[in-house]
Parts: structure tokens; sequence; C-alpha cells
DNA sequence: TTCGTGACGTGCA
DNA sequence: GTGCACGCCACGA
């Protein structure tokens, strides 16, 4: 498999991230079937475009915080769309218990 | 080619 | 609860 079709299973675990709901990059990797190979997540999404059709707003780290300099513009745009989507954030985290998106229970809840 | 860096996670102190 | 070390892969210099 090369690098690109990971970065493209990587995208399309994304697009199944329910709205209102976060992912760990951890958990994307494993269900894209790239267990402990979070930073691939990770660079996937840098290399990806703000106005894509991934839903890049909806993965956090395992802290359920930003991992973006919380002072930067695509940090922001990030909270505001979670807010808008119902999310709260606990001071610059995000309570994953609540608001962690389980792939088994793709209902909310 | 090697080396360093990066939207990370887990384990342990 | 926090901080540190190690591992993992891709990419640019």
């Amino acid at each position: 498999m090369s690098g690109d079709d990971r970065r493209r299973r990587i995208y399309a675990t994304i697009r199944r991230i329910p709205p209102g709901r976060v992912a760990t990059y951890g958990q994307i990797a494993r269900l894209a079937g790239l267990p402990g190979q979070a930073r691939l997540v990770g660079y996937a999404l840098a290399a990806l475009d703000a106005d894509s059709d991934v839903p890049w707003h909806r993965v956090v780290n395992a802290r359920g915080a930003i991992s973006l300099p919380p002072k930067g513009h695509p940090a922001l745009r990030q909270r505001a769309r979670l807010e808008a989507e119902g999310v709260v954030f606990t001071g610059d985290r995000v309570s994953r218990a609540r608001f962690g998106w389980n792939p088994r229970r793709t209902t909310s809840r």
C-alpha cells in the first residue's frame, strides 16, 4: 500500500465522524487500519486544504485539545466550528467522554 | 543518501 | 493531575 492510499483511508475515516462529535488522531489511525500511527493522521491533515470536504475540525489529540497553536487562526476556526456543532470546551479541552465519537455506536450518546 | 522536524500516542515516574 | 522518553511514518534540506 502506498502513502497516498493511507492518506485516502485517513480522509475517508474522518468523513465518517458525525457532527457534534470528536475523534482522536490515534482513533482515526486505528480505524483507518494504521494502528499506532497517529502522526500520519496529523500530517495528512496538515496537507489538507481548509475548504476541503473533510471535517478536519472534528479531530483532536488524546488530551481532547486542539493540537494547533491556541492563538493561531486554524485553531480558533476549529474551535468555533465545534462549538457551532454543540461541542462544549472545558478550558482548552473537550470532554471526550461526552463528545468523543464511538464508531461502534454511531448514534449519539 | 542521511538528518531533523512534525496538526501524535502510549507507558512510566 | 503533569512531564519525559521512545516509537511510528512522511517529507524537505
